[in-house]
DNA sequence: TCGTAAATGCTAAAATATTAGCATATTCTC
DNA sequence: GAGAATATGCTAATATTTTAGCATTTACGA
């Protein structure tokens, strides 16, 4: 499963879809309480159900309410969904991509340095994905 | 204006946004070339005449032809985009950001240099936007 | 345990998005 | 400059998305 940022879902369907992946996982009520221009709860809980059925998110119970998950890892999509835009916005570049998302941060001197760090050790060490 | 790519917009005119800000400008037969199950050549048209009504493109002519263009600049309409993956999915974190994108591309050790220097390079000049 | 608040199941209406088609204009090319 | 290819203007049909309402079930609290 990749991408449904872009290609496959709906805005409502999306707009859910990234509620789900700030929180982790959400009850109808958390996805109401999100949701720009907040439909009525009939709404939301046919646009969960329809997740479920596309194979986006499952549910489990708690207590008397749906809690829904989804079903790809958050690191998964979150990956997929930054390739996208560092393809469709920085010419594929992963410099321009990082000097754009540091040079918005306004970041502490510390945390520029921890930063370079964590780069130089991906230089060392662990490569790979 | 901003975040065309999780609010406003339906899924087709997300997606022609998209190739937009990929090509910098776009002719209706260009966008068709790149759209996903791609329509006919009406609906292309229709979907950027309503872009444009919106207020996202504008166009021009280039011989017979219309030549669209986004309205808002490509760095800014991807800085919010960035913002929007960072916050979604990493917790708001520009390391946990910045990690995905290094470990995702399998870089070389010159290009993982370029990069923290450029990261010192912030720290010591212009932090600002 | 029993009443009630709060949840889900299901169905159907309304709004929006997506699409194509026909008429008309424009500009290359011969 | 005439014809053909290739644009756009406009309109309307179709498909999908978005929405709400009513019936029913479930579990929490007095």
């Amino acid at each position: 499963m990749e991408d449904y940022r872009t290609v496959k879902l709906s805005r409502r369907e999306r707009q859910i879809m990234d509620i789900v992946y700030q929180r982790g996982s959400v009850s109808v009520a958390d996805v109401l309480e999100d949701l720009p221009d907040p439909p009525s709860y009939s709404t939301v809980r046919a646009l969960l159900r329809i997740l479920e059925e596309k194979g986006y998110l499952t549910h489990g119970k708690s207590g008397r309410r749906y809690i829904y998950r989804p079903t790809q890892p958050r690191h998964l999509a979150g990956r997929s969904a930054l390739k996208q835009i560092f393809h469709t916005f920085f010419d594929k570049s992963i410099e321009k991509t990082v000097m754009a998302l540091v040079s918005d941060a306004d970041l502490s001197d510390e945390e520029l340095d921890r930063l370079s760090q964590l780069i130089e050790q991906a230089k060392r060490g662990d490569a790979s994905s």
